[in-house]
DNA sequence: GGTTGACAGTTAGAGTTCAAACTATTAAAG
DNA sequence: CTTTAATAGTTTGAACTCTAACTGTCAACC
């Protein structure tokens, strides 16, 4: 990653862990800006990664860098997003949103953690805890899921 | 669902929580014959509860009854899946999974179950235990996703 | 310098998913 | 009996995912 702590990334881990998050909440929020969920979090991210390398974006959201190759196509059909090649390495492009990109994502953050704590409802603070505890102690020994 | 209940219902329902099963053992095994994760689970499903209804279906996979229609196609096709109509209601169809499909499919259940075991690794008893419960308490308060 | 191998990203093709619009059947209401 | 509404399933079109094969660049080693 590219060094800051994303702010929805606690969300983002549990959306991960939920996939039922699929049919909820976030969806409406998301269907206002005619974003899908992939794209949303993805625009977020470089809101607050700007110049993140492809490669960073499909380890953030785990899938493969073809599946960020066509996820950023239609973001940059849209000028949501940026690509430059910049720096000393000629093959990785730098990735920016654009100022479009960063006013129809903002608030997406806050969206994201008003839905968490919708999934979340039924635990108190400790259980919460809990759960995150065994879910990181689940998830350390999984491998990476690009390994290419 | 269709009373009984299938024996991979708890790796189901871990694969569910756990997205990165998309990278994991199951690939392999499920590679082998040529079938793809979702095509297992509802062969699999079929095999254990023949006869069932495509909204069955999607309500076990947590899909739509779009997918299960597209989904099943390719089984179909294949010959690894039989669709009868029968009964008294003429839109329902009843779901079998042909000789051919269930001899592919075969040890599918267990191959789920050393899945399962590989994931939760890291775990005691004791904490799966507790794992298992929370997930199951946030779960229950979820909307169902097929709201068609 | 030239070859070899790793790396960043793209493309093509198949499979899955969804929403929305559609057929056909069943059930409920009048 | 007729109309209306709900249900089971399909189709279409768009988006995402993956694997496999590909281009182009960088690095290491001879």
């Amino acid at each position: 990653m590219s060094g800051t702590e994303p702010q929805f990334t606690t969300s983002l881990e549990l959306l991960r862990w939920i996939g039922w998050a699929q049919m909820m909440a976030g969806q409406d929020w998301v269907r206002e800006r005619d974003l899908s969920r992939e794209q949303s979090f993805a625009l977020g991210f470089l809101v607050q990664n700007p110049g993140s390398m492809q490669r960073d974006i499909a380890e953030m959201t785990r899938t493969s860098a073809a599946s960020v190759s066509s996820l950023l196509q239609g973001l940059e059909k849209r000028g949501l997003i940026e690509r430059r090649i910049g720096g000393g390495d000629q093959r990785s492009k730098r990735v920016y949103a654009t100022p479009a990109g960063a006013e129809l994502i903002a608030g997406f953050d806050i969206a994201m953690n008003d839905l968490e704590e919708k999934i979340l409802a039924p635990l108190d603070e400790q259980e919460r805890v809990t759960l995150h505890a065994l879910l990181t102690k689940v998830t350390s020994v999984l491998p990476q899921p690009t390994r290419d």
